[in-house]
DNA sequence: GGCACAGCTGGCAATGGTTGTCATCTTCGA
DNA sequence: TCGAAGATGACAACCATTGCCAGCTGTGCC
C-alpha cells in the first residue's frame, strides 16, 4: 500500500511532511525518536518542524501504522506490519525484528483467565544484541 | 527479609525515609509513581522530600527490589518478588499480579537463537481489567 | 480553474516529570 | 565520640513533549 493511501485510510491528509516522515520510515529496521528523525530530515535538506514530526509520529502510531518503544525517557517509533506481533530489539542499534508467537498468545489468555482479568492488551519484547552488533 | 536488611544488602543505608518508602510499598498490590507516593506519605504526616522519593525509588529499582512500569509519560514502581516473573496489570487500579511462565522463557530463547541475537533481557506484560474493577 | 473551509504546519512558549546542585544533616566504622 | 562518606531536601535547571495561534495547503464543490 502506498504511503499516500495509508494516510488516507487513517483519515490523515497526505501532506508533504507526512509523506516525508513515512518515506524515511519505510523499510527502516530500527526504531527512532521524534528528535532523531527531525534531525535526520533536516540534515537531508527536508524542511519540517519538530512539532510536526512529533504530531505526525503520534498520529501514525494512533492510527496503528507505527509501533512505539520507550527508550529511557523518550519514545521511539517504527513502521511495523499490520498483523499482531512481538519484538526482538537490539539494544545497541535499535534494530527491531518482528516475531509472531502462538505460545505467547495462548499464555496471555490462560493467565488472564486464571486471575479473572479481562484482557485489553499485552506486550512481549525481547532485548538483546543483534548479530552485526556483536 | 526485613526492610532494614534489604537496604543493607543493596548497599544502601537504612534511613528513616527509605524505610518509610519500603514500608508503604510492602504488600501493596499496585504500582505507584514517585509523585503519588510522595503525596501519600506527606498526607499521612511523613516528612519526606520529593527528590528523596525519586532517588529512593530509582535506587531500589536499580538494586532489583522494585519493578518498574511506564504509565503514559511517567514511571511507576512496585515491590515484586526476587525470582524472575512477568506481570498482569490492571489498567484501572494499577494492581499487578506476578506471573511465571516457562513457555515464555522458552520462546524468548528460541526466537533469539533463530535471529542470532544474544539475549540481555525480556519483558512480557499482560494488560487488562481486574475482577474487582469490572 | 477558483473558492471556502477544515485540516495542517511550525516557531515559540508553557508544561511537567525528572535530575543536578549544594548546604546541611545522618549513619557508621574507627 | 569523631570524622568521613552517604543521604536529604529545597530549589533551580533540564528536556521531551504539548499548547497556542497565525498563516499555509489539501479537498470538495461550483
Amino acid at each position: 500500500m502506498s504511503a499516500h493511501q495509508a494516510l488516507r485510510d487513517a483519515g490523515l491528509r497526505p501532506t508533504r511532511q507526512r509523506l516525508s516522515v513515512l518515506a524515511s520510515l519505510r523499510d527502516r529496521p530500527d526504531a527512532v525518536t521524534a528528535q532523531e528523525l527531525h534531525a535526520e530530515l533536516r540534515r537531508s535538506g527536508d524542511a519540517i518542524g519538530l512539532t510536526t514530526v512529533y504530531r505526525t509520529l503520534t498520529a501514525l502510531a494512533d492510527a496503528g501504522l507505527l509501533d512505539t518503544f520507550s527508550r529511557e525517557g523518550e519514545q521511539a517509533f517504527r513502521r511495523c506490519g499490520d498483523v499482531h506481533h512481538h519484538h526482538l530489539v537490539c539494544e545497541r542499534c535499535n534494530r527491531v525484528e518482528e516475531l509472531s508467537a502462538d505460545e505467547v498468545e495462548a499464555w496471555v489468555h490462560d493467565a488472564a483467565d486464571r486471575h479473572g482479568f479481562e484482557v485489553t492488551g499485552h506486550r512481549a519484547d525481547i532485548f538483546g544484541i543483534c548479530r552485526s552488533c556483536r
